[in-house]
DNA sequence: TAATTTCTTAGTGTATCCAAAAAATGCTGA
DNA sequence: TCAGCATTTTTTGGATACACTAAGAAATTA
């Protein structure tokens, strides 16, 4: 059998069922389309995703333990509330691993991701009036290249984890009225300071934006006593 | 139906069989009795702890998320190695949230903790040539006092993890000649600094501690290259 | 020896089964 | 009418059995 047999493609790329399953779930309280509260019943999601009880099973286990989930037991699983407190807590976590994050980024960015960092920045300011959207995006992809410059894989996936649980109670905080361009500033400072190496300044200036984010944040929700 | 009815117990403390799966797994991998690399077959661990494969199936998902199991696609779980790289990038972040939980002790405290605190560290201090283990034990609990006084839940969960995760490589850097009274003064540091609601100084000797600690146990698995 | 084939073991997921607890439903009598 | 109780249904939690696939080891063959 002398033939090449190029592709034996397939195993690369082969997912378990039930990571599949718990993505499709994390996503989907993560976006809102399962609202705090709702009650998981292992049968109904099953069928709904034509799937059988076991990766459903597995699946809510795990969203348990990233506190996506709340088990009663003998009653069911449910989607998790937050309470302000919970935000405020995990604002405070945040702030100072942004902080640790910028910092490290000031210490071991290379010249290329400063060049990345200036031209997404520089992406953002000139986009000015475009849709949200866009600048959201972008905006995303600002702080995920400083993650990444921070070289830390614990960091970014604490980091990761942390914006995802307030990610859902909001759209986000930057639609706020006068929140964008105060955000865009905000970056160019911490870019500058990465740039010029200053550890202490873009610490110091990457605490400060999530806590003006929190501020937003709060305000936005302000109402509703969450839980 | 007048009568009181003051305790409906029993269901208070109920515990579904995986919890106990779960959390037996998980302390054996804590305390090594499960070594990195090891594999884990549900079959067999099913057998030895006499239950079924279904909780077994779910722990191991858990364990997975932690990080404390690593999966390989149809090949199976073993538990999770770590590189030297991993611990750096762990005792990094703790660093960080040590020094942020000690600012905010400083912040918070109420008197009584500080006095907890006090009577801790002196226990700490008297015990001298007292065996390890108790001194270890009373450490833990200096440590756990400054966590409380934090008043942030998410934070004391995320330090807690990390340090579990670093703990199953070492019986404890305290153990280290020399370390020991060096600890016990960073400790009285670190009391002082909090008791005068320094916030500055509090997080700033909290993260040397860390470091020093980094230090001694990087020294001390020094000669392997884990994973 | 090297390559191929076979065999065994495990992982993955489905489908059932069962006990116990909750929730829903229905009944009853003041 | 409706509170209070009993009965039925649903759901969880767990155990098993089964099919199927892949991976690795062992045996066979070239």
């Amino acid at each position: 059998m002398n033939e090449p047999r190029l592709l034996p493609i397939k195993l690369d790329n082969y997912k378990p069922l039930r990571e599949i399953v718990f993505e499709t779930l994390r996503e989907a309280i993560i976006q809102g389309n399962l609202e705090p509260g709702e009650r998981l019943m292992e049968i109904q999601l099953a069928e709904e995703m034509g799937v059988s009880r076991t990766p459903v099973r597995e699946a809510i286990r795990k969203l348990e333990l990233e506190g996506f989930v709340v088990m009663v037991p003998r009653k069911g699983a449910y989607v998790a509330g937050i309470s302000v407190k919970d935000i405020a807590d995990v604002f405070e976590v945040r702030a100072a691993l942004e902080a640790l994050a910028a910092g490290l980024a000031a210490e071991r960015a290379t010249a290329e991701e400063l060049e990345e960092m200036e031209r997404v920045s520089l992406h953002i300011y000139e986009a000015g009036d475009s849709e949200i959207d866009s600048i959201v995006e972008r905006d995303t992809d600002f702080h995920n290249l400083i993650y990444k410059a921070s070289r830390n894989q614990r960091l970014i996936q604490i980091i990761t984890l942390l914006k995802e649980q307030i990610q859902r109670f909001r759209t986000t905080s930057l639609s706020q009225p006068g929140r964008l361009k105060h955000a865009v500033d905000e970056h160019k400072g911490i870019i500058e300071a990465i740039s010029e190496h200053n550890i202490e300044l873009a610490s110091l200036l990457a605490r400060e934006h999530i806590e003006t984010a929190e501020q937003t944040f709060l305000s936005a929700i302000g109402e509703d006593n969450k839980r």
